[in-house]
DNA sequence: CATGAATGAGTTTTCATTCAT
DNA sequence: AATGAATGAAAACTCATTCAT
């Protein structure tokens, strides 16, 4: 007992499931990952899959709800503050350290939107994107100074895959892409608040 | 004869092929959308596919060669023309453009980059926008300014497909994504010519 | 007209099409050769190759009946002979020759029995070689010396498949080959007579 | 329970698989067989079948391996004999009895050379045969009497598929055979000794 | 003498899922 | 907490063949 094949503390599967299945989808995308790909990059049969979840789509459900916890909380503060300049700022640096803080999974999502879209996990992002809209957008601001809003958002999501295929500090360059995304929002606030 | 039945207009059918099959692959992603569904779709057998295509992934190769030429047309006309921010302004312009009327391709291109990703029109396009990114980006702007370049290429890239879940008079959008990501590169330019 | 593209003498294609079909057939198998890849080696449509035969089972018996003539010849000769050794030893230095005259042919005959089996050369084929049976065996002769005699023959067919694998000039082995063969049939010979 | 249609005693799938398959491979060649028939032959599912084996090669190949076994161990003894007479009686011998014991697989080999040739086991059978006449064949000997040898193993060879069109009885046919192929080798090793 | 367009029936293979043990 | 065995549905692709032109 204790023996060296079952080093594995037990209790560990559940969340070497997540680990690898995350890897995979990130990597090669969410069809072209199969359950025994899964299975046999953790020598466990696909039964045992079935065991801890319901079905494919639950081990990435449960994957987003672990890891999008940060975003929720920022969501969560962000709706209890005042519509201001700081506020905004700061939920710009929020995203930013969400996205950072779970880059497989947002990659995943942004890779992989068409086939999100029509799972569980398609909505439930879609919702927390409009809340953030909701935060960061002011509803009398123009159309343009919205679209700013919308894209500093983006200019963080595209940051983490172009970048990736950029020559550069990456720290520099993370740095870079935050200060466009501020800078847009801070734009944009200004256009409205001076109007 | 010339029955109502057979009003396929011969010669046809090729194109008819594609203008499905694009469909649906925006409409469902590519892996989604199998080639029983697109013969079905079109009334014809499985087999009739594979007399005007080799392979699925020829089919999508052959759409996105004959839907991105007008890309290719802009890209060549910017190789030759000076850095000036007239140019730079252009292309952006341009590239509304080639989005714009090529919207389901280049949405497609958005939601299925990881199954794009090993596809030969992943390199295609990824070419592509490596050559707008050497036009926009001058490479001795500092970080910040090359990253609202890309920045703003991901903007019109956005402006597609985000706003369609939007309210308001599409055209407006459109009119004000385009403004954003001039602005971008506009003072992306004067950041670096100024210094 | 007589035009550079249309070079092909006319009334040859039919010709070109057992040859490149034989030739196919020898390499790769029955099978595992599509009557696309005969059309396209020919740089016709699969279509013609309707025009000129039947069905594909055609091709092959068309070939089989041109190819086998001198082995026709050859059992037709032997059927009017005295059954004395120098017959026998002139059978097999005739099937030895139509052999070598259309190696390919009987190459082919000899590596897809499973396949020829079921097709109408199946049963052509397997009925000379019960006439060179016929011919060879004195049904009088004890079970051993039968069985030198069918010997004889697979030794030249052994000798057109086999030696290709092995070092050593072609011209020689085909000699020993036949000299073995020759031996068998006249050791049969005198076993039968001496008795 | 224990009911009369799930009489299926369990763990014997695998076996049974290659038993139905090789019959059916040997009957009918490989590509004719499909595995829809062989699983219909079982009544179980296509899928069962992969289950089991990752290919349709792969069943053939793991009847190979299991079947060759006897070959191989002759082959091994073979090797270490010094190179006499009765060594290379007793490899035909041996052969004769390898031959007999999985007279389905060997049948298959013959008959289906051209697909066998690019399968996996292709290789493996002709690296046998090679070994084989290594044993059997003095590189010193003149070319008659090594295409004497070789003429040995495919008189066996020939034995098994030719004489099953053959009135007599099948034992008296087997031992003519035997004898005709020892005679072979005999010759030739006093042809080569005596020199 | 040949092609362009298409079909129907089939192939091997893969996948998510189930369930008795 | 997991496995071994299996399934049903579907996928991409291939092939010999047909026929109007």
């Amino acid at each position: 007992m204790n023996g060296t094949r079952q080093q594995r503390r037990r209790g560990d599967t559940r969340q070497r499931i997540q680990d690898v299945a995350l890897a995979l989808f990130a990597e090669q995308g969410y069809e072209k990952t199969s359950l025994r790909e899964i299975a046999e990059s953790l020598d466990v049969t696909k039964a045992a899959l079935y065991y801890h979840f319901k079905t494919k789509e639950e081990i990435l459900v449960s994957i987003f709800q672990d890891l999008s916890r940060p975003l929720e909380d920022l969501i969560a503060w962000g709706r209890d503050q005042p519509h201001s300049l700081e506020t905004k700022q700061e939920i710009i640096r929020g995203y930013s350290a969400a996205l950072a803080g779970a880059a497989p999974l947002f990659r995943f999502m942004q890779e992989n939107q068409a086939t999100v879209r029509d799972l569980r996990i398609g909505n439930m992002f879609k919702s927390r994107m409009f809340d953030l809209r909701d935060i960061l957008i002011d509803p009398e601001a123009d159309m343009v100074d919205q679209v700013r809003c919308l894209t500093a958002l983006f200019t963080l999501h595209a940051g983490m895959f172009v970048l990736r295929d950029l020559e550069g500090d990456p720290e520099e360059q993370r740095a870079a892409v935050l200060e466009v995304a501020t800078d847009l929002v801070t734009q944009a606030h200004r256009g409205t608040a001076g109007a």
